[in-house]
DNA sequence: CCGATCCATCCTGTATACAGAAGCATGGCT
DNA sequence: AGCCATGCTTCTGTATACAGGATGGATCGG
């Protein structure tokens, strides 16, 4: 038993550390500020320490662990500001992305799907008992994909994927939450009509419409950030949400 | 000799492969799509390939390598339009900051340090003999940085940073071609005009004006790529260009 | 009873060993 | 002569060994 033959086959053995990670933290398993031993994380997910470092350290790219100056990692301690400022941060960029589609040519065979996409949201919202969630998170990943492709520009497009690493600045983070929550249809209303005008701006070529309705979008999160933060219960149901601390 | 015990001291073993592997790269000494041999880097770096692994991965992190479908890694091909894309991205970035800036409140000290810089840039401009080109970048890259941190937003330095490690996109970038370039003392007039304007929007508070100043100071750099890639000699100058193909 | 110091333990950074996979060239076959 | 199979070489991914330094606790002194 040296080696990658081990009875889970697939992903790499940094794959899997990477993702057992992560899970760990987002689930609060660790608390912010809390130091990461490598040797336990080593026997907790069954690896050796070579890949548990590698996982270790693209964490830290990714902003959700820091690096203590004597050596060794620690959950980083995300405070509300952080969160509202990575929120803010992704409608900036998907702004950008939405002017960058207007402005430049966006591709037609993208702007299709997009149309499929929107139908699909419609018939989800529209729906007169019980909503579908499952079925709404995954289209509107869809179409928040769709339109960073159709900015055309794969670094600004590499640039939101790694901000969306934090999870709670993922545009899916808190319709988990809002399904338990009173307001739910007028909110995703509210969103879907945004969808609709983002992609009719950036049909007509009006990049700052556009890019001010990407930006108003993203905001939809940061006003349901508050209302998430004052129920202990709700705040379970955003992952990553955990670590905020003050 | 098993560790690092070598005679340099100081930096990491770590910290020596990635500045080593950066600097390889961005020299051009290995080409866009050439792989890069861990067991050939660690012969020619001194180092075990330990370390030139994690580097390897940072640099990919960075979006200046590729990881092969196989294995391995490559340096990863720019095109023009990728540079564009990265300098407008700067700006956009920069814009948030400063709209940031301006709509919180920015901190009183660093806005005065921020006075200081402007002033000692003013002289280095006006000076009527040879400029000094070094000094311009010093400061040019001073008041880069405390606009960044005059955004107050943490989260926001960290991305802009990450922005920046692509040199082409480093504020400071064209500074040294143009020094071999014509006009370069209106140039370096117009930037500085936008230094004051900037500082000036937003001790205003006038958020979106310091947006659209941050946005446009930054095409400075684009109109200057244009000119820097007919010319040969000077794409030398420019770190990271070589990696331009196309 | 509290604080500082010293010691043992643990932990990380680095080097190296090993195995499976990929790339490549040679040689055989059609 | 061209193409495919095959064996070798080289590579990466992973595990492990080792050493210097940090961390924490117990003991000693005030």
């Amino acid at each position: 038993m040296t080696a990658p033959t081990r009875g889970d086959r697939g992903q790499s053995q940094t794959l899997k550390a990477l993702l057992g990670i992560r899970e760990l933290v987002f689930a609060g398993a660790v608390g912010p500020g809390e130091r990461l031993s490598e040797v336990i994380l080593s026997h907790r997910l069954g690896l050796s320490r070579t890949p548990i470092r590698a996982a270790l350290a693209q964490l830290e790219q990714e902003g959700v662990l820091e690096t203590m100056p004597s050596g060794g990692h620690t959950v980083r301690a995300f405070t509300q500001a952080d969160v509202a400022d990575a929120i803010e941060l992704r409608g900036v960029l998907e702004g950008t992305a939405a002017r960058f589609a207007a402005e430049r040519d966006a591709d037609p065979v993208r702007l299709q799907a997009m149309h499929g996409i929107l139908d699909a949201l419609d018939r989800i919202v529209a729906e007169p008992r019980k909503m579908d969630f499952s079925a709404y998170i995954d289209f509107n990943g869809e179409f928040h994909n769709l339109l960073h492709a159709l900015s055309g520009s794969e670094t600004l497009r590499r640039e939101i994927e790694r901000v969306m690493k934090l999870p709670f600045a993922w545009p899916n983070a808190f319709v988990t939450a809002q399904s338990q929550m009173p307001e739910v249809r007028a909110s995703l209303v509210v969103a879907q009509s945004q969808h609709r005008a983002l992609v009719d701006a950036i049909e007509r070529r009006e990049g700052t419409r556009a890019e001010a309705l990407a930006r108003e979008h993203a905001r939809l999160a940061l006003t349901n950030l508050d209302v998430v933060l004052e129920d202990r219960t709700l705040v379970r149901t955003v992952p990553g949400l955990a670590l905020v601390s003050g």
